[in-house]
DNA sequence: TTGAAAGCGTTACCAA
DNA sequence: TTGGTAACGCTTTCAA
């Protein structure tokens, strides 16, 4: 493959002229510009990005760290995140870190020692020492704010409220939120918000923890079902929880909705694949994906930010399993 | 951040010494060893990947090229590569490339322009131009066999005759295959599969193309339900297919499995998650996407390779969407 | 407007 | 066993 050395010879000019031109600065005359534009042309030179990037200490690779890419939440966040960053002329480099620390801070190193441009990064581990003395920019996503880093989030209260109002609205009497883990924060806060819409009302109401995670959640509403089948509404703080409650109670021979109404959050592809469809408090994943990339885009090459924490509005999606008469 | 000099500074060698130290070539003495050890401690020394690959033209970058990571086969694998890549200390670039001709060919320089240390590839451009000159090692994976590029792929010809006889020995005897898009490899060899099995039978059959899309899957599972309500049983070519199909025929008031009988391919989380569970022939995501790693890390590391394809087998799943008396 | 040359942090060859 | 040093391909300062 051709180098700068190359081209400079090819065009009659140093090398430095070609630098000059290969990054729009300094002058240049017309000349000097047409005879490098052809060199290049004629050598069908491409820059060498790992010189280049030895050189500004700066690289167009950025790091995603996800939990787990094959939770249905993350392929739409990282096809955002990619489009977005790669519209930018940026990379991202796939971290799956399982919500392990260690494997955070193993790819946290092995990115650095690659000059990596920034992270954007869905965890709840965020106050992690390891977090801590990063030198590059960090755009949090989804999850737990750390004052310091800028963040991206949905409403999650104000979410949860609309969810469990139209819960209420479509005549669910007795009604059981199946939140999230404890200590996460925007578990946390879809409880709040299912608490605020329910409290002065005239419903029965109880709160299970329950992990993001499909199995798990069929055996708690199976449990839950069977020792409350009084049960006439769910309000599931994810869409997976949710669709593995719709499952189960369908197995149970629950009919959906007329039995018993269903409401997820996520606003996941998968809840339009069931049937019937999942009502859910869709997240904008797609928008917080690229506003994410896009701040980090700004502070790597701004070094400024005007607003650091940006809030999405979350939107109820209306399908199969409410009904409203 | 020290660097290598400031190393053999502190251990009182050359950088050269060093540098035979962290690559474990050449010789030293246990007395430069342990000083260095000891420095490197102290100055809490990474070494410089970037300037690393300047020098040996080499990274650990691993570029893995999927149409689309939304769609729920390519999670999986994602997720497989990762961790095969992380294990031997390889880290993945995630690019998207929408089946797009022009998106992988610019990912391919961007990469190459960093010294990428090969591809993983799943396409069915396979044969086009820009796969002609690449320099690195590159695995297909799933898709179509290019003579030269080593491949993992599911037999799909016997995964689909498997999934079929199975829909026999439940009793279809009208059954519709929707097949994949015509000229990609994997889509007609379960057309063969299909129709190997099928052939001789005593039953009705038709054949369909019906893209990977869910929601014109939906499209078409309706049209074909309505001109021929006598079909009672489905083999879908993938899971989103038998999935959206699934959807349909209980919207359209089908009893699954009593009316209709469903077979998918794929073997995606998702087919668990829906009611009931889809029936399919599950091909080992997994496993494929770690053998191709492992491949290409040999390819990379050896430059040899035994050999050069190799089948992962498909299993059947039994579920929910087929019953058998 | 241009070019020489000193870095950037490693590796690897060659001598010692 | 060790160290000096050229080389990897680019950027950037400084002088011309």
């Amino acid at each position: 493959m051709a180098n700068i050395k190359d081209v400079a010879k090819h065009a009659g000019v140093s090398v430095a002229t070609v630098s000059r031109f290969l990054n729009k600065n300094g002058y240049l005359s017309d000349d000097a510009k047409e005879n490098i534009e052809e060199a290049i042309a004629a050598l069908n030179y491409r820059p060498n990005q790992v010189a280049r990037s030895l050189s500004t200490k700066q690289t167009n690779l950025i790091g995603l760290i996800v939990p787990d890419i094959t939770n249905p939440f993350f392929p739409e966040l990282a096809r955002a995140v990619e489009d977005t960053a790669l519209a930018h002329g940026y990379t991202i480099v796939l971290c799956n870190s399982d919500e392990n620390a260690e494997k955070e801070e193993l790819y946290i190193n092995m990115l650095t020692q690659k000059y990596v441009a920034g992270f954007i990064v869905t965890t709840n581990l965020l106050k992690a020492p390891h977090y801590e003395d990063i030198s590059v920019p960090i755009v949090a996503l989804d999850r737990a704010i750390n004052s310091t880093i800028p963040t991206v989030s949905t409403d999650n209260v104000e979410g949860a409220r609309l969810g469990t109002e139209y819960l209420l609205t479509c005549g669910a009497k007795n009604i059981v939120c199946m939140r999230g883990p404890v200590g996460l924060g925007l578990a946390d806060d879809r409880v709040k918000g299912f608490l605020q819409a329910t409290s002065g009302e005239d419903v029965e109401t109880q709160v299970v923890e329950c992990p993001f995670s499909f199995e798990i959640a069929e055996k708690i509403t199976e449990k839950i079902l069977l020792e409350s089948p009084e049960i006439d509404g769910i309000f599931a703080s994810s869409d997976t929880s949710a669709i593995a409650a719709l499952k189960v109670a369908q197995a149970m021979g629950r009919k959906v909705p007329n039995d018993l109404q269903i409401v997820g959050f996520d606003g996941v592809q998968l809840g339009k694949m069931v049937s019937p469809g999942l009502t859910t408090v869709a997240q904008n994943i797609y928008k917080m994906g690229a506003s994410a990339t896009k701040m980090l885009i700004k502070m790597i090459e701004d070094d400024s930010l005007q607003e650091k924490n940006v809030t999405v509005s979350a939107e109820l999606i209306v399908r199969g399993t409410t009904r409203k008469d």
